[in-house]
DNA sequence: TAGATTGTTAATCGATTAACAATC
DNA sequence: TAGATTGTTAATCGATTAACAATC
């Protein structure tokens, strides 16, 4: 099986199917057809089996899906059964916000580290950690295994940072900046540009203006 | 020009068309053909003629497209030149650092309320905005003409948070909890379902664990 | 075994890209 | 007019749905 083969539209809808799945289990559920499950997530049972087989065989003929089997191998599929260690970068009002959110943790995105320019802050602590100035970043890197820097910084300084983040190793950005990052192909870069995101909103009440 | 024939891919690209346009025009240019715009963006120039003309022809031939005009245009398809009046729910973290950002107001989203159901925090300004207790929502979207409501509210409350929004007439949620929404169909939902987007990069760092 | 439900192939639908005639 | 570039049709590619044989 080879990843490269993997459908982004498939990709996108795993975080989906490991909720729902996680939302059974916790009820007690311990088996599931695609066609239950398709009724529940308002998707189509032709879509779900589909999707899954890509990965393997989850499924049993005659059976459907062990609930908790889906969801430990879709939890394995979206790597949360490593940890990861994040830098936050930027420990503005959505930056600390970000930091204080607990639930990244339960999955196992821990935030090791924030940095941020502003000297006011320095020392603060967020859960545990205490914002540090942009200088140390680097040597903070080099010390400590990072996965994913969250980027909450303005779009003016988002490309510069960016860029040293990649000198330094880093795999994945989560870019809340609002700007486009270029970075070599290696590297994975998720936008989160939420003024977007409400104007699609607005499109979609406008009806396009029509 | 039924805008029911647009399909989605062309819309969740018109907020990015938007934001180049306007740095174009920050940036002093005048004119701009398909195949500049789309070296620029990264895309495709023939995707760009073909995205565009859905709405009718804002370019020229043998000159290309006036980037001010398409700015305008495509603004008022995102319906920017409207003001949207909006209510935020959950003062947390996260609604706070969205309330306190200054950037959607610049694009005509002005909160006008912020509803919180902890008694601690009422009363608490938020950039003019006062937190008010849950109670007050419906008295507030009765006299207030509000288009969107930002749903920065645990999972467990939201979907009873909604009913109330859709009873008292919201037209669109930009919801941030956890949790599929189900309303009537002629309302707007647009979920941020921000774990879920990190789990993707994560799938992505993790090559699916091929 | 019979019934249920997956895995998987084929058919359809939608989105992107290529090509070129229309026209500024 | 000649050159440039759009608007638009046709071709390709990718994603979804339908159908059914395989099998538990």
């Amino acid at each position: 099986m080879d990843e490269k083969s993997i459908p982004r539209a498939v990709i996108s809808r795993l975080p989906r199917y490991f909720r729902y799945l996680g939302e059974l289990k916790d009820d007690g559920v311990e088996r599931i057809s695609s066609n239950e499950l398709a009724a529940l997530m308002k998707s189509s049972a032709s879509q779900i089996r589909q999707d899954l087989n890509r990965f393997g065989g989850f499924g049993q003929q005659g059976y459907g899906y062990n609930v908790k089997n889906l969801y430990e191998e879709i939890g394995r599929l979206l790597g949360l059964d490593k940890k990861h260690h994040l830098i936050l970068i930027g420990a503005g009002n959505l930056g600390q916000a970000l930091a204080n959110y607990v639930n990244f943790e339960k999955r196992g995105f821990i935030i090791k580290g924030i940095f941020d320019k502003n000297p006011a802050i320095h020392g603060k602590m967020i859960r545990d950690v205490a914002i540090s100035p942009m200088e140390d970043m680097k040597s903070f890197m080099e010390n400590n295994d990072i996965d994913i820097a969250i980027l909450t910084i303005p779009k003016s300084e988002a490309i510069e940072v960016a860029k040293k983040l990649v000198e330094y190793g880093i795999r994945g950005i989560w870019n809340f900046a609002h700007v486009d990052l270029s970075v070599p192909e290696n590297i994975v870069v998720k936008n989160e540009h939420l003024s977007e995101s409400l104007m699609e909103l607005s499109y979609k009440l406008n009806d396009g203006g029509f």
